[in-house]
DNA sequence: CTTGACTCTGTGGTGCACCCCACGGTTTAC
DNA sequence: GTAAACCGTGGGGTGCACCACAGAGTCAAG
């Protein structure tokens, strides 16, 4: 069982982002000491968090962690990371768009200037 | 002269946006009535809310717009649109690499299934 | 036993680009 | 003249993912 600090450095996820993740349900501590209210986590929690660390990199938002976590045995996993993908191309996509319409705007400015 | 309801349906924009607009210094009304406090817009306020309207759909912030408005020769317009051009050219690639993460996660995901 | 390090809760702040609402004054059309 | 439509200001709220801080309680080491 670790004190927040230990974990938080175990784990590379601050104080504070432990908390909050507490809070939206993300990931409970392992045990709370009814007395002091600490939070304690083991050796569950730090796979979880780890997993959660590498969402984060993936540009996984809060619900979409919420999806993972949701499936304690993560049988869905792969169907999420696949449904992220997606979404990523879908952003591209659109920033795709952006570009081509920059460069039309760019175009009928040069045509003006003639 | 137009009030704000009538150049709003003008330009598109909403009149919570001309306001917007007017208290961050983007665009201020052609003039102010100093008795009733209402706005009024004019043929040149026309042009640059058009203009606006058209970077906000190229994903242009208030902060890069404002920079457009600073130049009010739009000398720097071309140059501003290829600084903005870069910048969705890099966001791109950090989906790009995060497409590459993920994929690179799944594998190992299904390394491990054998 | 003391002291310093740790923990808790609750609250406020961040940045972005607005939207929405209440309340009160104004204008316009008839 | 009156009622509907309009305008203003000020404030609060939104969603995201935390960070910071104050004040109070708690733990661990010497």
């Amino acid at each position: 069982m670790y004190k927040i600090s230990e974990f938080s450095q175990l784990t590379g996820l601050s104080k504070e982002t432990l908390r909050y993740y507490a809070e939206v349900g993300l990931l409970e501590p392992a045990y709370i000491h009814p007395d002091n209210h600490y939070r304690y986590y083991d050796d569950g929690s730090y796979f979880l968090a780890l997993l959660l660390g590498k969402l984060r990199g993936l540009g996984f938002t809060i619900q979409e962690m919420k999806k993972v976590m949701k499936d304690e045995s993560f049988l869905q996993l792969e169907a999420l990371l696949l449904e992220k993908r997606k979404k990523i191309h879908d952003e591209m996509q659109v920033l795709q768009e952006r570009l081509a319409d920059i460069d039309a705007f760019l175009e009928s400015g040069r045509e003006e200037d003639q």
